[in-house]
DNA sequence: TTTTTTCTTTAGAATTATTCTAAACTGTTG
DNA sequence: CAACAGTTTAGAATAATTCTAAAGAAAAAA
């Protein structure tokens, strides 16, 4: 529809495709429709359910089924980070790099902060024979009363 | 049955239904069944389906709602800790002091690491109205190959 | 004590998020 | 464009957890 269409910064749907491409897999409709969604500006937080509802606004049609599969070959490939804070949903970001996390449990809502702004120090030692995935570090906040 | 029978350290029903009570719970037979397995001996981390075979196996038989209920209610009451790893299971831990944890993916354990151990340093400003619930350090771990 | 009230427990149904299945479909490659 | 491997999908299936409403037990009142 729209190869070279210029979103709303200089992301066109080749890049998008392309980006699909080097992590091995097929630049397909849907997966375009979804990318478009994720990578196109701001880095973003969300569930399966909050992205299909913006994916039937944004006027296309696409089986939960197909989200949740995006989601987690998007993450297995790197592009999504999942992120656990609730044990009833699954969170992704969008931003891939190094950071932490707030959650505004009464909201159900996630900010990023900037690894810089938090340091870990004098990691305990690891038991033998196991290695650091990640280190996640989650702040829970609440409303104030 | 035995209100001065003593388990394997010192702590008998008479302490652990005092605990109950001292935190606004009744002392109820299904919830001493649960305290005993829970704070006698060693601090530890569990599941609502692995208490549940852990009763069974002590010999009694307990809903799982009741598990379910009696693990909320412990929660809240200060006598147990939610901790969240994973998206799909909750786990509790029966120490409730300040600490953090490794996560063993590949086999769903928790260990403990002590406070002191990590130092989470330079927290950045928490949005206006909100106050700090908690912070959480989760450092997953996966078998090296 | 007995009675009454309030809190608990429970079995099983219901709910929610997520995964599975098998058939229809679409990129990709030759 | 044929043929294959990878994808999508609707709907069924699953797993963890919560709900319901009825029966049972602890605490309070009489």
């Amino acid at each position: 529809m729209n190869d070279m269409m210029n979103i709303d910064n200089g992301i066109t749907d080749k890049h998008l495709s392309d980006r699909l491409r080097a992590v091995g897999l097929r630049a397909t409709r849907p997966r375009l429709d979804l990318v478009r969604l994720l990578f196109t500006g701001e880095n973003r937080h969300l569930t399966a359910e909050s992205l299909h509802e913006e994916v039937q606004q944004a006027g296309h049609k696409m089986s939960l089924a197909t989200i949740y599969n995006s989601l987690h070959q998007f993450t297995e490939a790197g592009l999504l980070r999942q992120v656990v804070v609730d044990s009833t949903r699954s969170y992704f970001d969008t931003n891939t790099t190094d950071h932490h996390h707030f959650f505004v449990s009464d909201e159900n809502r996630l900010i990023d902060i900037p690894a810089e702004k938090v340091s870990v120090s004098d990691l305990p030692d690891v038991p033998a024979g196991l290695g650091i995935t990640g280190v996640d570090v989650i702040i829970r906040l609440h409303k104030k009363s």
